[in-house]
DNA sequence: ATCCGGATTTAGGGTATCCGAATTTTGCTG
DNA sequence: CAGCAAAATTCGGATACCCTAAATCCGGAT
């Protein structure tokens, strides 16, 4: 339910809580240095605001060993990446955005619209599961679907498999796969790979490509639906 | 030209800016308390932040008569109108909002979009020159029509005159002249009216119905564009 | 020309968020 | 198990806004 967010969550708020929750989905621990580099923020600024947070009871704080969201302050976090699953959905089906491009006007307006706006971008894209990105949009109540799959890096070869997520922010390195022909839905056959961690071959509807190992790291694939 | 903002202008900033351009337009003088009054401020406060934008080449002010924006200021302050007004008809065009709820919504995305958005709403649109109130919408280089015409009030009996603009943003009396068939575009003849500012008989297509001064001297009117 | 009341500004404080410098804690490591 | 380096926290300070209470200014009324 959106009986959250009783009265106004800054924008430092959101952004500390989906930090937090991105490091703590990663399997990384949300130490105060994870989150400083996340926010492009000081260590100290990151200790200060932690406090007010935990104070709030948003998030546990172990003094000198990390945090963890509680429940509220999870909720407040996915309510977040909804917004901005959202947007960037809205964004690139209506609006002509590119996924490359669409991820800082994200950034930006998943902390002005309103659950109502929200609700309403949700709808007219038919309620989708997943961005442009393959990541999972949480529920309205805050479910959030898990993405399972192999990174095309440990994908075995002469199999077929379907591009799942791609987990990758930057602009020019998200060009630069479409221009490969991976995007989410896309198939793909591993057609060879150098040892120890070096490039992979592969075959996509865009033609034959060799792709870096840490660009494969960061495309999830799986058994292609149906 | 967009070559505006090289950098971040909060949006204390911006709202203070277009509620002295308001005034401006609205013939009033932009005073210290006229601004606190619009932005629900403390006389002190806005004090204190005509102070800095004036610092800042946005604002003339000529402590104790009042303040004038600058060429930048008003540039900055038509920047903000133009979004917001995209924004309205946008969300109206195509999220299914109705007039009377979009100015809210308007109020918070109007200082989180990027330009790229706004051009690309309004491209959307059509470029439309006014919104769903009928305000004139800046264009990307800070011109701005004017709106000419005769308050409700005024309209002589017996002429039928065509709605150019609706100046309220009441939720409530907004839903209410819509009933009555009073929106922008719509075709309207005075069929009699009260002495001394009473209210106003008059014929629409959606009916007959009389309307108070108050909300007769918001709409303004003019010879229908054949 | 003086006075007065309303408008405005100054003074003094508060909150939220950020920073760099200094200090404390932790978890090795020799 | 003492010593250390890295990480985290505390400290002191800055900025941007906002407020109430206390001056101060201005223009009209006497």
């Amino acid at each position: 339910m959106g009986a959250i967010a009783a009265q106004a969550v800054t924008r430092s708020v959101e952004d500390y809580l989906k930090a937090i929750y991105r490091l703590s989905t990663a399997g990384q621990p949300a130490t105060t240095s994870a989150i400083a580099g996340l926010l492009e923020l000081s260590p100290p600024s990151v200790t200060g605001m932690v406090k007010r947070l935990s104070e709030q009871g948003l998030l546990a704080h172990e003094p000198y060993r990390g945090v963890a969201l509680t429940a509220a302050g999870r909720r407040l976090a996915l309510r977040t990446v909804r917004r901005h699953r959202l947007v960037e959905s809205y964004l690139v089906a209506y609006l002509g955005y590119s996924w490359d491009t669409v991820h800082d006007e994200a950034e930006r307006l998943e902390h002005a619209i309103s659950d109502e706006l929200a609700e309403r971008m949700a709808a007219a894209l038919g309620n989708p599961g997943v961005d442009p990105h393959g990541d999972p949009i949480p529920t309205a109540d805050g479910d959030i679907a898990e993405v399972t799959g192999v990174p095309l890096s440990d994908v075995p070869e002469g199999v077929a498999v379907e591009v799942r997520r791609v987990d990758e922010h930057d602009a020019e390195r998200l060009r630069y796969l479409a221009s490969l022909g991976l995007v989410p839905g896309a198939l793909v056959t591993v057609t060879g790979r150098e040892p120890f961690g070096g490039p992979v071959m592969l075959r996509t509807p865009a033609g034959t490509h060799a792709l870096g190992p840490s660009l494969a790291g960061d495309i999830l694939c799986g058994r292609p639906a149906e």
